[in-house]
DNA sequence: GTCGTGTCAAACAGATCTGTTCGTTCGATA
DNA sequence: TATCGAACGAACAGATCTGTTTGACACGAC
């Protein structure tokens, strides 16, 4: 299944993520894109039904994006204790805030745009899933509080992109790895 | 200065400021905005030039209103020890999220719309400058990394209010809190 | 060689959005 | 009572946006 991944698909994907990201959904339109794809408007409509289909693979890419981005760090410290694997999470987050057309996070910024787009919403609580199963794997088997741990290490991820974004930061994965540090340290230590 | 105070004026601004908030600013026509807030069309363009002024205002008032709310709280607390008085900005952030309309910050959202727009990055620039001031004054005469703990303070509280909204999480501020208290209690004990 | 597929270019339809204009109404005040 | 300012309603202009349609072209397979 889904074995369209022509030239033509790829390109319109490549410059709706592009266009989508930095300048938001809702400023953009199908013209902006077909225009700077090099696709003919009437072939975008065979590939994208609607603007509405466009936008939902462009979000369900970067999420899958980031995520395998983040698990393959994360995976590449088979042996190292589990602080530091979590940690790397945060590097990698550096890594990306630090990237000239970093704009905050793609979700968060849907979100803000369609608040009550149910295919946005979708697309949202989706990518919403992966980080914190990731670090519940990697704490191992739940204890009681290790709920509570999660979230706090995703809201310290979530504000180190907010920050980055909102403030410029350059530092903020910086920050929040040391809080994360200072998190995992406080774990109880059954 | 500024005594425009009218009638008119406020019904526009509390129609802006709710449809605004809950639906997103690209979203919303003035159209919507007019009839809604019962004022007519030519009514409204003599009270804001343009929408983007009614939107900087709209931005404006959210801002004043937050860092009224959250320094009164904090006011209210003089004689507490600093750490209770700082914990207690989550506190409001915690009402807040649980407010029934609440859809994460208005700052955040109005930054993913409008990623180029001199205004609202203005807006934006003005909003996030109180709450580090707040933590900075309540720190006192600032130490070697005191830096670093008000942006960890600021981050967790960005942190909270993205998952307050993105994952629809209602506790979000407690955990923010606990956060919060940890990074204090391992302040340099200089 | 013909048919089918994928693409293009351009015009068009219809909706929506911001902002303007114009004539009218209504109430306060002098 | 006469005047003036504030607001109204409705139509309009012009731009922009999504999506459709039409006709043509290129190219590979049968």
């Amino acid at each position: 299944m889904e074995k369209k991944s022509s030239a033509v698909r790829e390109r319109l994907l490549e410059t709706a993520d592009r266009l989508f990201y930095a300048e938001g959904i809702h400023a953009v339109g199908i013209d902006r894109v077909i225009a700077e794809s090099g696709v003919s408007k009437s072939t975008m409509y065979v590939h994208f039904r609607t603007k509405e289909d466009l936008v939902a693979e462009y979000l369900r890419r970067r999420s899958d994006t980031m995520r395998v981005r983040v698990t393959r760090e994360v995976e590449a410290r088979e042996q190292m204790p589990v602080e530091g694997r979590i940690l790397s999470v945060f590097d990698v987050l550096h890594e990306v805030i630090s990237e000239p057309d970093f704009r905050g996070c793609a979700f968060a910024n849907a979100a803000a745009e369609y608040p009550h787009h149910e295919r946005v919403k979708e697309a949202v609580a989706r990518d919403r899933v992966w980080l914190p199963a990731l670090f519940s794997r990697l704490l191992g088997p739940p204890g009681a509080e290790d709920g509570l741990l999660v979230a706090a290490l995703v809201q310290v991820y979530d504000g180190a992109n907010a920050a980055a974004h909102l403030d410029r930061s350059k530092t903020s994965a910086r920050t929040a790895r040391k809080t994360a540090e200072l998190l995992l340290a406080a774990r109880q230590p059954a």
